[in-house]
DNA sequence: TTACTACATTTGGTCAACCAATTAATTGGT
DNA sequence: ACCAATTAATTGGTTGACCAAATGTAGTAA
């Protein structure tokens, strides 16, 4: 009965503001590379507080959509208009990622972060993803959930691939995964302790350096999740 | 001479609010689940404006690390406390992407979407692939610089893959890639011409839907700017 | 005519006050 | 003693005003 009553005014105004700034941009009012209007005249075209609009250009500013210079102005970035267009599109959906995506990707990112962190681990590394790995053991053993502990373990094999950007992606998309994993409750006590000696054969091949191995057994660990995501779609 | 003086004072004032967040995490007085203090406290504490406080805020909940409920309060994930510790203190030093792991991961990321939408292409998304290159084709023949189609090339086959997270982390990684081209002048007339006969053969494997031939091509195609940013470095 | 300086305007950044909603407390009745 | 309802305080959200730097402009001197 209620249901029916929900769902609505769910557009918060930063969005309405994105959404109207990218009509701007496709209807060619807004070039790239030229400055847009000032923040002020903004606030007052779109009939909002200027608070608002400078939330709307921040979260465009954080995916490198517009680039704002202080006392001079707000720019934007120089892409091509279509690939603007997809891009703000895609910023205010990147929201509800696909369960089936978010695992896909993340085998991608996570079996070549594996192979670049057994070239490139240094004995720091090592002792960081020892600790992390034991982290995990002892919330399992304690039989706690160890999700975050898990993906801890993930991260810290990232940071030792030495690749910023790697690192960075699996960083943003990490906390979907978190959540995605504890709202399908993909994790049970069993999986729980396979996992642990899948990590410890990920973690022999970055000591031995080994990059196809170490990757191989990324692959290999995280076949299971696949196996989950594909069967809940 | 005067460059002894540059580089000073660039931490901007949320980032010193957000490492003192984390100092508080750290430090034990704000544990994972419990509510932080008002923004008012935290600004008068930080001795800061509100403004400040709540933009850093806006910047931990939007890597998931915070969850502000309005008229309630701002939560802290229910994440690991090490897992907190870490994911904060990459979030300060996100922003610097070298080159190098700049178009390593491109690779990654190509390579694997190239051979997913050779796998999952609709006509339609040919269709797409087809004017994008011809659009792309059309801009080098008249000697203009294509930078932009290029990219526009790419991002239309990481449409194609219908990985939607694939998708918008290329979408995330394309500006920098924009931005470093230009400033580092990876793109001459001749490689241009090369690069065009390279994206008809990864077009082809497209149609062909032959996932691994199309995965080669592209891996082919990136292997030039692999090399550049090596011989960057 | 040209170049340079001083000024006025415009810019994004910051701040303090205000608003509505939520929560805690107090009070009155049972 | 306990529960309900009303009130008081506290919360994040929003607004308008103010600040310092950057830019554009006009005026003056060479």
């Amino acid at each position: 009965m209620l249901e029916n009553f929900s769902e609505i005014r769910v557009e918060s105004p930063v969005d309405k503001i994105i959404r109207q700034i990218r009509e701007l941009i496709t209807s060619g009012q807004l070039s790239p590379g030229d400055k847009l209007p000032p923040e002020r005249k903004l606030s007052e075209v779109f009939g909002v507080g200027r608070t608002n609009v400078r939330d709307a250009i921040k979260k465009l500013e954080f995916y490198g959509i517009l680039k704002t210079m202080p006392q001079s102005g707000t720019v934007v970035a120089g892409l091509g208009i279509t690939a603007l267009e997809g891009l703000i599109t895609d910023v205010l959906k990147l929201e509800k990622s696909d369960f089936a995506s978010l695992v896909e990707t993340r085998v991608i990112l996570e079996t070549q972060s594996a192979k670049l962190a057994a070239e490139r681990r240094t004995p720091e590394d090592i002792i960081a993803i020892q600790s992390a790995l034991e982290a995990y053991e002892k919330k399992v053993r304690n039989g706690e959930s160890a999700v975050e502990e898990d993906l801890l373990f993930h991260l810290k094999i990232a940071e030792a691939s030495k690749n910023s950007v790697l690192n960075s992606l699996m960083l943003i998309i990490t906390p979907d995964i978190v959540n995605s994993f504890v709202e399908l409750k993909v994790c049970t006590d069993a999986r729980f302790i396979k996992a642990s000696e899948e990590h410890r054969a990920i973690l022999q091949h970055i000591v031995n350096q080994d990059g196809k191995a170490a990757g191989r057994a990324m692959l290999n660990h995280l076949k299971d999740v696949v196996e989950f995501s594909q069967s809940k779609q």
